[in-house]
DNA sequence: AAGCTCCTCAACCGCAGCGTT
DNA sequence: AAACGCTGCGGTTGAGGAGCT
């Protein structure tokens, strides 16, 4: 279907002159666009409603911040990219004064690119298929173990992380340690989530995302992960916190992030049944959640892992099913 | 200087979703 | 229930600038 107030009138299209733009900003500032196709009209431009909402919205709009993104903005792009894909405004919504346009034009000119010169697919943040991937690889032992895998550690290329209300009620049964395994299993099966932040780090209104897809330097004896700094908004505030207390060398790009993200990661993770479902070992991890969702996403997580470590089914087999 | 290629980004297009009639 | 109008979104396009030959 067109536009039909693009249709019914000649509007003009290109490039907007500072003449235009004069006029639309003078004439949203004093009256507001409660409907743009009117805007046009009252404001006295040969333009479309819809191309004057395009040009207030991506350029004249009084808070927008303009120039190149800094290197946080651009990791919080990734970031929630990663969680997100391609949804440009919802990314853009965490990234005061960018717009929805800017972001993806970002995104398609720079960070695909170097996603892809660092061997990383930019649609599913897995490493290309070209290169060796944890993510394809099956329970292959020598795989493993030459990806930091050993055996008696850490069989499995990927955790399943539930909330962290089931990491209590597992503690609280004696059934794992502090960094998260479960000490009762034989080889350690890794236990949801948790992964070794100390249980005051995350607040009531936190939540803690992980990716598992890469690896960490086996030297490095420790990774990074970033926490929120206590509020409940939905800005994203990052702070570096280093932990030496996961132990093995499979995780990476840890964040804080608010509610908002983790649920639509998290259900888009679920409607979509992506993920495990495509071989993907970047889950969506969360530490906390209090809505009801979370009870679904639990069962869920609870059942592919109880799955996969029981052995009936292979990474590249398991189906989300709820 | 001219011509060409590549890149950026503002703008457009088509569609989906929602509310109203 | 269907048609219509509006808004918002993501994919795509193309003008123009930068860099290279």
């Amino acid at each position: 279907m067109g536009h039909l107030c693009c249709a019914k009138q000649k509007v003009k299209r290109g490039l907007w002159s500072p003449e235009e733009d004069e006029k639309l900003i003078d004439h949203i500032t004093k009256h507001g666009h409660s409907c743009w196709s009117t805007v046009p009209k009252e404001a006295g431009l040969q333009r479309c409603g819809k191309s004057c909402r395009l040009r207030w919205i991506n350029y004249l709009k009084p808070d927008l911040k303009r120039g190149s993104f800094s290197a946080e903005e651009e990791r919080i792009i990734i970031d929630v990219h990663r969680i997100l894909g391609n949804r440009w405004a919802q990314i853009a919504k965490h990234l005061p004064g960018r717009t929805d346009n800017e972001v993806k034009n970002f995104w398609n000119s720079c960070i695909k690119k170097k996603l892809m010169a660092q061997g990383l697919d930019p649609k599913t943040h897995n490493l290309l298929s070209s290169s060796r991937s944890v993510t394809t690889m099956n329970n292959n032992s020598d795989e493993l173990s030459r990806f930091g895998y050993g055996q008696s550690v850490h069989p499995a290329p990927f955790t399943i992380s539930p909330p962290i209300k089931s990491f209590d009620k597992m503690k609280h049964a004696g059934s794992v340690d502090h960094c998260g395994f479960n000490s009762s299993a034989a080889g350690a099966i890794p236990v949801p989530n948790f992964q070794c932040q100390q249980d005051n780090m995350i607040s009531d209104h936190q939540l803690l995302m992980g990716f598992k897809d890469q690896m960490i330097d086996n030297s490095q004896g420790s990774f990074d992960f970033t926490a929120n700094g206590g509020s409940s908004s939905s800005s994203v505030d990052y702070t570096n916190v280093s932990s030496s207390c996961f132990g093995h060398q499979q995780a990476s790009g840890f964040s804080c992030l608010d509610e908002n993200i983790w649920h639509e990661g998290a259900m888009e993770a679920l409607n979509s049944k992506q993920g495990l479902q495509q071989g993907q070992a970047h889950q969506v991890e969360a530490s906390y959640a209090t809505t009801l969702d979370l009870e679904m996403i639990e069962s869920a997580f609870l059942a592919a892992e109880a799955e996969f470590c029981s052995g009936t089914t292979s990474m590249e087999n398991l189906q989300w099913d709820c």
